[in-house]
DNA sequence: TGGATTTATATTTTT
DNA sequence: TATAAATCCA
């Protein structure tokens, strides 16, 4: 018997020591799940599995390097570092490299990620000469993405009665040709996107029989976390890999699949009886993380959901304080009203910034925060923003090393041809990328190759453009020799970014993100290799840069090393604090949709995993939580009238206690509204622009500009101060000079202004858009 | 060609 | 509002 064993309740050591055989945990929230995870991996390697037959797939790369850790210390000793531990994408992208000849790639193939994808879908329905507003890149991605998660390619896509019909309906019959061009393209370009790295692994199992053989001799255990995220090609990934030795463990919890959006399939934690009818199950439900009344309300609030595996979530804590509901008469106020609240609770309860997290819906939302916060100097650490490896910079400099590893990569190739300027313009690209598809070459050998291919371009446009490939082709000749740092400083000085940026005098944080990024490369080479993958042995070794491009693309902000160790508040959305905890909670804009999303409200299944959301939510907190609302945002730029969130009707009142601040009469501090009229609640106050003259002419501010729109034509944009105008008013239009303000009719933004110009026309525009000049 | 300026447009969550 | 796309201009 392990010592270790005596830490858990009895659920939890029964799901620990059950090694063998198809086993479900279903692991209410904060009942101990990631401990049941690293208990039940460190038992058997204690039991003698060796560790590089066991698969561990997590959810995020953090939670994986987490749960390594801890496995390391309860084991003492490092036999951790060998079991195969990562999120779905980084692991099979390492086994697609490692087997890319099979199936028509080369080791060092890209992985677009969601931006390359969307401009390569872009530029093909330029090709296909298509409607770029009927085929928007975002929705046609996300077609060709649902399609490859459910394992549709594109040969099957137009063969599938429900999918042609869905899109005709949609006005949108070409789809099915996009897909097939993107995948060719892709192919063209040796690149995944990140729905292939699932899409193509299954290919690999099925065509392959051999290498599904070695995959399943590897993998004699298999465990996969936050199972009911997971989709079809992921499910079907388990499955095989599963097939002989049956040893798989999913652990996860049908209350909190939030992942619909992205092809997640609740149906698989339902599948995996009739996949397994000798299946073990063991319910945590046990609540270790927050107080009686948080377990309770959230337990209440789910309550409403219909689709729902039976379980009685319970705990042994404290009954706590109740849930605080939070009401606000605007955004910015509510931002106020959180930080205050974050002040005196950290005083009261001698907490520390960092033992408070504001949950929000969408990541628009904070902004309002970091203002707030700033105001009362309140440390914060925003996730979700765009993230390091998301920005320009440090996308620039990748591009050049994927195009290095990878020169067909035609996303890094446009990315990087003309940056820093070489005179290569978009007339040039447009020339080059029209010719190499018309001669069916793939534009890396045309630019390599200018008089090979006949490039219609004059002697200095082809030498250009030529001067371009053979820096690349240089680079490409000292991959062998140079370590990976070195290799990425030389591109980075030689190419002629790191110059760019240092003259940059305006944004030096450029400059610094990419020596960031190369610090980065040096950790990187001198980290933890893999194992090998046919003897789990660790050879001690350098890693290389092209190594390191293969897990940069997968990474997101939560994976980013921490920066410092200032205590900081968190902020991030709901989404993003899955399998998170935090003493106290501030779920912020729990209002009508926004919490839930209009997007969902009209579909019952997507209010089920926005109620879920929610739960997610509330059961963050360990031991206080705020459900906070406004009654009052600004939405797309309109003020807007919200209600509270349905999710605060559905907890059981007895948990919650409600709480006013800053919510007296609507106040229009910098704008007026222009929420239009059925938009306004009883007892607000709508505004209307003053027909009085007199006083409205006190107020004139000469310089300032007025937005209004001709409806005739078109229009401009300005700074809107709207409250200087009135009936009489001088202005003067950008097109059609001076005039006088005959007449002003309706609400706010949609105000339509009758002008007399002094040429003699009179025309009507309307306030929201155009530009005019306030003279008098 | 490249930058600056203007205009149009789209608003959810992310590996 | 915030960003992408389009257009203008040197």
């Amino acid at each position: 018997m392990h010592e270790f064993l005596n830490e858990l309740n009895d659920v939890q050591r029964e799901a620990v020591v059950n090694t063998h055989g198809p086993t479900m945990v279903i692991a209410g929230a904060g009942s101990g799940k990631t401990r049941v995870l690293t208990y039940r991996i460190a038992y058997m390697v204690k039991n003698g599995v060796e560790p590089f037959n066991i698969l561990a797939l997590t959810f995020t790369n953090k939670a994986a390097k987490e749960m390594k850790e801890r496995i390391t210390s309860i084991l003492g000793n490092n036999q951790a570092k060998s079991v195969w531990m990562g999120t779905f994408h980084s692991i099979f992208a390492r086994i697609l490299r490692q087997e890319a000849e099979l199936l028509g790639y080369t080791k060092s193939f890209s992985i677009y990620d969601t931006d390359e994808s969307r401009n390569l879908i872009k530029s093909i329905v330029k090709e296909l000469d298509l409607d770029s507003k009927t085929y928007k890149a975002n929705l046609v991605h996300s077609r060709i993405s649902m399609a490859k998660n459910n394992l549709i390619s594109d040969i099957d896509y137009a063969n599938i009665g429900e999918i042609v019909q869905a899109d005709a309906a949609g006005q949108k019959p070409l789809i099915h040709e996009i897909y097939t061009k993107y995948n060719q393209r892709l192919r063209q370009a040796n690149a995944m996107d990140f729905d292939d790295l699932l899409f193509n692994i299954n290919v690999l199992f099925r065509d392959f029989n051999e290498t599904l053989l070695k995959y399943q001799s590897i993998f004699k255990y298999i465990l996969v976390d936050e199972y009911q995220d997971t989709n079809y090609a992921q499910y079907l990934i388990i499955k095989k890999l599963a097939h002989f030795n049956k040893n798989i463990c999913v652990v996860g919890d049908d209350a909190q699949s939030i992942y619909s959006f992205r092809g997640a399939n609740i149906q698989n934690i339902l599948n995996f009886r009739s996949d397994y009818p000798e299946y073990q199950l063991f319910k945590l439900e046990q609540n270790y993380r927050s107080t009686k009344n948080i377990v309770e309300a959230a337990n209440s609030l789910i309550k409403s959901n219909k689709k729902q595996i039976a379980k009685e979530i319970w705990t042994d804590n404290d009954e706590g304080t109740k849930i605080k509901v939070v009401k606000s008469s605007t955004e910015n106020d509510e931002a106020l009203s959180v930080s205050e609240l974050l002040l005196k609770n950290k005083r009261d309860l001698s907490l520390n910034y960092s033992d408070f997290a504001i949950l929000y819906r969408t990541n628009a939302q904070s902004r309002a925060f970091e203002d707030a916060f700033r105001k009362f100097s309140i440390p914060y650490k925003i996730y979700g923003g765009l993230s390091f490896y998301k920005r320009k910079e440090i996308k620039d400099l990748i591009s050049y090393f994927k195009l290095v590893f990878n020169p067909y990569d035609e996303e890094a190739l446009k990315r990087v041809i003309n940056y820093p300027q070489r005179g290569i313009g978009q007339t040039t690209m447009e020339k080059v990328t029209a010719h190499a598809f018309q001669i069916g070459i793939p534009v890396w050998d045309v630019i390599s190759n200018p008089q090979k291919y006949q490039l219609p371009l004059s002697a200095t446009y082809a030498n250009r453009v030529k001067d371009f490939a053979d820096k690349i082709m240089s680079y490409r000749a000292q991959v062998e020799t140079l370590e990976a740092y070195d290799l990425a400083y030389l591109i980075a000085s030689t190419s002629g970014v790191l110059s760019d940026l240092l003259q940059n005098t305006e944004e030096p944080e450029r400059y610094k993100n990419v020596e960031e990024l190369l610090n980065a490369v040096r950790d990187f080479a001198d980290s933890e290799p893999e194992p090998d993958f046919e003897t789990g042995e660790i050879v001690e070794s350098k890693r290389t840069l092209d190594e390191f491009l293969g897990q940069v693309v997968l990474l997101t902000d939560m994976d980013e090393k921490e920066d410092d160790n200032i205590d900081k508040a968190i902020l991030m959305t709901v989404h993003s604090a899955k399998g998170l905890e935090f003493p106290v909670v501030f779920v912020v804009g729990c209002e009508e949709n926004l919490f839930p999303s209009f997007m969902s409200i009209s579909s019952k299944n997507e209010l089920e995993e926005e109620r879920r959301l929610f739960y997610v939510a509330l059961t963050r907190a360990e031991k206080a939580a705020y459900l906070s609302y406004a009654e009052t945002r600004y939405k797309w730029g309109q003020m807007t009238f919200g209600e509270p969130s349905r999710f605060i009707e559905d907890i059981d009142e007895k948990y919650l206690d409600n709480l006013v601040t800053r919510s007296a009469a609507p106040k229009f501090s910098s704008r007026p509204s222009f929420a239009s009229p059925q938009n306004r609640t009883a007892g607000s106050t709508p505004y209307s622009f003053s027909t009085n003259t007199e006083t409205k002419k006190q107020s004139v501010d000469h310089s300032k500009l007025v937005k209004i729109h001709d409806l005739s034509g078109k229009s401009t944009g300005e700074t809107a101060n709207y409250d200087q105008l009135a009936t009489g008013s001088t202005v003067e239009h950008s097109k059609f000079g001076k005039g006088e303000i005959m007449d002003i009719n309706g609400q706010g933004d949609n105000s339509k202004v009758v002008v007399k110009f002094n040429n003699g026309d009179e025309k009507t525009l309307l306030l929201k858009f155009a530009r005019l000049k306030l003279i008098n």
